[in-house]
RNA sequence: GCCGCCCUAGCUCAGUCGGUAGAGCAAUUCACUCGUAAUGAAUAGGUCGUCGGUUCGAUUCCGACGGGCGGCUCCA
C-alpha cells in the first residue's frame, strides 16, 4: 500500500486501481488510442481530468455514441476556427453534434457558397495537422462576457444559462452547461492560443484525433430556431472514427439517394408533378395508378372487415363548418384561402372529421350502434408553405385514409386497442414490421393552442398512454405534439435502411362532439342523451405519402402483389412470342398483370429493361421451353429457374401474389 | 413564408467570356431473330422555365414571377 496522501483509489471499468495523486484520466487509458474521453461518475470528462479518490471511471471510445458526439462537437470547433480565420467578421452561433454529424451557425454578411466550404475544409485540415490541444478553462459570467465582447450570440447564451430554457431543446446546452461556465482554448504546440470558444465540453485531447470529416452543405437557420430571429448561415458536416467509417456513411447517403422516390417515380413511370397543375399536386401515371389502386382496394377491404363503414364526402364546404370544428380559428393558415361563391365563402377540405360528424348527426343515434365507425379515402387540400413541399411525402393535395370511431367513453380504450392492432397488422401486410409508438401530448405552457379542459386532457392522455403501454412496444413521449382537439398516439415505422417515418395516428377527441361544437349525442340504455367520444385514425396518414415511403422502403422493387407489372414475358426469338402470349393469357385469367415484350430489341436488352423496371418475374421462353411445355424464370436478383412447366409457373406467380410475399 | 443554389431535347448532362445550340439514353424507321443487364444504321426532337429590362444583338448580364433542390420555420 502506498502512502494515502500521495495516492488514491479509483474504479476503472469496475476494477479497483490505486494511482498517484495528480493522475489524469488519460493515464488510465494510455495504451488504448481509441479512448478519447472518460465518463467519471456518469459525467463525461476530458481525458485531462484530474482523478480524485473513489472516482468511478469508464473509457469513452471514439466509435461509441458518446464518442461520436464528442468527435463531432470538436470537429465543429475546428470548423468554427477555420471559418473565423477565413472570415474574421463571422460571429459564432451554436455548434452542436447531431445525428451522423454536426453543424455550426455563423452570422456572416454574405452567405457561404460551395467554394467557401472547400476553402474551409482545407483550412480545417491545416488546423487538424497542427495538433492543437483542446484546453478547458473555468470562467465566470463576468469574465466570459468581457472576453466574448465581440460574440453577441454567445453573450446571449450566457444570459440564458441556468434558466428553464437552457435545456438541450435548442442546442444551447452544448455551449453553456447548467452550472459552471467554461471556455475551451485551442492551443498550438508552442503554447499560443489559436482560438477559443465558450463551451461545456468535453472535447478530444487534440485536433489530431479527428480521423475523418467532411463538410456537407450550408443553409440558413433561424437563430435559436425562431422565425422571428435573424437567419444565420449554418454549415453541416460529418466526422467519423476512421476513413472507412466516413466512406460507409457516404455510401449510406448514396443508397438513400438511390431510393429517392422522386427519382424512382420518374424512372419507373409512377407519378409526376406537372408545373401546370401546381406545386405539391401529384398526378399518378398508369403504373403508379396500379400501385395506388391495389393499396386502396386492400385497405378499403380491411377496413370493412374490421367493422368500418365506407362513406363519401365532398372536397369543399362552406367555411362555417370549419368554425364549428375549430379548424379555422386554430389552423386557418394551413387551409387554402376561401373561394367566393355567390357571396358565400367556401373552403377546400383540409380534414374529413367535420363531414363525418355531419353523417353521424344526420339522425338520432343509439348506444346500440356504437362503436360507429366511418371511413373513407377523403381527398384533402392543405396550403403548405412553398418551402416545405417535398415529393409525395409533403404535398398540398392528398387522399387521407381517414376513419372516425364514435364510441361511448367506456368503449374508448377497447376501440383504441382495436385500432392499434388493426394498424400494426396493416403495416405488416405492406412489409413494415419494425416500429415504435409516440405519445403526443398537450404543451401546458401554450394553453391557447389547445381546446378543452385540463381534466379532459388528462383523461384522454391517460387512456392513450395505457393502451400504448399495454402494447409492449417502445413508447416515446412527444410533449406539445398533440392536435388542438386532443392527444394522439402515432406509429413510427422503420424502413429497410433504418429511417423512421410517422405513419399511423390515433387521436382521442372529446372536443368536436361537445355541445358548443357538433353537439353529437346518442341515446343511452336509460333513455338519457349522452355525448360520444370520437377517435380519429389515419392508417397511412396520406396514401400519396405512403406510396412514397413504400417506393423508398422497397427501392422500387415491390413485392409482386404491389408491382405495377408483375410478369414480363421475354421471347428468345420472335417465333416464341405466340407461345408466351398463351402463357400470358393464362396468367391474366388468374388476375396477374402481365406483359409480353415483343419489341425488336435483343432478348438481352429485354432482360435489362425488365430488370431496370424492377419487374418481379421475368418469364422467358425459347425452343427448349416450348418443346418441354415450360418457361424459364429469371428473378430480380439474377437467379434463374429454368424448365418450369407452364402449370407450375402460373401457380408460382399466383401464390406469390396471393401471399403478398416478396420474391 | 425565409436564406442559398439551380432550371438547355422525354431523361441525364455538355456548351455559349453576349453573335439564336450539342452528346448519350429514350422515341420513330429499317436491317438483324439472338438463351439471361445495352445489335447496328438512319430519322426526328429545343422560341435554352416565363415575362420584362440593358444592348445593334440576350439562352448567356440584371429584375420579377413560376418550378425544383438543400436547410430553417411549420406539419390538424
Amino acid at each position: 500500500m502506498s502512502d494515502p496522501s500521495s495516492s488514491l483509489t479509483v474504479h476503472v471499468d469496475g476494477d479497483e486501481r490505486t494511482v498517484e495523486t495528480g493522475t489524469k484520466a488519460w493515464e488510465l487509458f494510455r495504451d488504448d488510442p481509441d479512448v478519447i474521453a472518460a465518463r467519471v461518475g456518469g459525467v463525461l470528462r476530458d481525458l485531462s481530468y484530474d482523478l480524485v479518490a473513489a472516482d468511478a471511471v469508464e473509457p469513452v471510445r471514439i466509435d461509441s455514441p458518446d464518442g461520436h458526439d464528442i468527435l463531432r462537437h470538436s470537429t465543429a470547433h475546428v470548423m468554427a476556427q477555420a471559418v473565423q480565420d477565413l472570415f474574421p467578421q463571422a460571429r459564432l452561433g451554436i455548434g452542436p453534434p447531431i445525428t451522423d454529424g454536426f453543424y455550426y451557425d455563423f452570422d456572416v454578411e454574405t452567405p457561404f457558397v460551395p467554394e467557401d466550404l472547400d476553402k474551409i475544409e482545407t483550412r480545417m485540415r491545416k488546423i487538424i495537422k497542427e495538433g492543437q490541444r483542446f484546453s478547458r478553462r473555468v470562467t465566470t459570467d463576468a469574465q466570459a462576457i468581457d472576453e466574448l465582447a465581440d460574440e453577441p450570440y454567445k453573450i446571449e447564451l450566457i444570459g440564458l444559462k441556468g434558466g428553464a430554457g437552457a435545456e438541450d431543446t435548442d442546442g444551447a446546452a452544448v455551449e453553456v452547461g447548467g452550472g459552471q461556465l467554461t471556455i475551451y482554448d485551442n492551443v498550438r504546440r508552442d503554447g499560443e492560443v489559436a482560438w477559443s470558444d465558450l463551451c461545456r465540453g468535453p472535447h478530444l485531447p487534440t485536433t489530431k484525433r479527428i480521423p475523418a470529416f467532411k463538410l456537407m452543405r450550408s443553409a440558413a437557420a433561424y437563430w435559436r430556431g425562431d422565425e422571428k430571429n435573424r437567419q444565420l448561415q449554418r454549415i453541416y458536416g460529418t466526422a467519423w472514427e476512421s476513413k472507412e467509417a466516413l466512406a460507409d456513411h457516404l455510401h449510406r447517403l448514396e443508397e438513400a439517394e438511390r431510393r429517392d422516390h422522386r427519382k424512382l417515380g420518374r424512372d419507373l413511370d409512377l407519378f409526376s408533378f406537372p408545373d401546370e397543375i401546381g406545386s405539391g399536386l401529384p398526378v399518378f401515371h398508369p403504373k403508379g395508378g396500379v400501385l395506388k389502386r391495389v393499396m386502396e382496394d386492400y385497405v378499403r377491404q380491411r377496413h370493412i372487415e374490421e367493422g368500418f363503414e365506407y362513406v363519401g364526402t365532398p372536397h369543399i364546404a362552406k367555411e362555417g363548418l370549419y368554425y364549428t370544428s375549430g379548424h379555422l380559428p386554430y389552423y386557418g393558415e394551413g387551409m387554402f384561402p376561401a373561394l367566393d361563391v355567390d357571396g358565400m365563402d367556401y373552403r377546400l377540405k383540409a380534414m374529413n372529421c367535420p363531414m363525418h360528424n355531419l353523417i353521424y348527426r344526420s339522425r338520432q343515434r343509439s348506444y346500440r350502434e356504437l362503436p360507429l365507425r366511418l371511413f373513407e379515402f377523403g381527398h384533402v387540400y392543405r396550403h403548405e408553405k412553398s418551402g416545405v413541399i417535398h415529393g409525395l411525402t409533403r404535398v398540398r393535395g392528398f387522399a387521407q385514409d381517414d376513419s372516425h370511431s364514435y364510441v361511448t367513453k367506456e368503449q374508448a380504450p377497447g376501440e383504441i386497442q382495436h385500432l392499434l392492432d388493426f394498424i400494426l397488422g396493416l403495416l405488416r401486410d405492406f412489409g413494415l414490421d419494425d416500429y415504435y409508438l409516440e405519445l403526443s401530448t398537450r404543451d401546458d405552457a401554450k394553453p391557447d393552442k389547445f381546446i378543452g379542459s385540463d381534466e379532459e386532457w388528462a383523461e384522454a392522455t391517460a387512456v392513450l398512454e395505457r393502451v400504448a403501454t399495454d402494447s409492449g412496444l417502445e413508447l416515446v413521449p412527444d410533449p406539445g405534439g398533440a392536435a388542438y382537439y386532443g392527444p394522439k398516439i402515432s406509429v413510427q415505422a422503420r424502413d429497410a435502411i433504418g429511417r423512421t417515418w410517422q405513419m399511423s395516428t390515433i387521436q382521442y377527441d372529446f372536443n368536436q362532439p361537445s355541445p358548443d361544437r357538433f353537439a353529437l349525442e346518442y341515446s343511452a340504455a336509460d333513455g338519457s342523451r349522452q355525448q360520444p367520444v370520437m377517435i380519429h385514425s389515419a392508417k397511412f396518414g396520406s396514401i400519396e405519402r405512403f406510396i412514397g415511403v413504400l417506393v423508398e422502403h422497397y427501392a422500387g422493387a415491390f413485392p409482386p402483389w404491389l408491382a405495377p407489372v408483375q410478369v414480363v414475358g421475354i421471347p428468345i426469338a420472335e417465333r416464341h412470342a405466340d407461345y408466351l402470349y398463351d402463357v400470358a393469357r393464362r396468367l391474366r385469367e388468374r388476375g396477374v398483370r402481365v406483359e409480353v415484350d415483343e419489341s425488336d430489341d435483343r432478348m438481352q436488352k429485354k432482360i435489362r429493361n425488365a430488370q431496370l423496371q424492377k419487374v418481379p418475374f421475368m418469364v422467358i421462353a425459347g425452343d427448349q421451353d416450348v418443346e418441354a411445355g415450360a418457361v424459364s424464370f429469371r428473378y430480380r436478383d439474377g437467379h434463374q429457374d429454368n424448365g418450369v412447366s407452364v402449370d407450375d409457373a402460373v401457380e408460382r406467380v399466383v401464390a406469390a401474389v396471393e401471399s403478398r410475399a416478396q420474391v
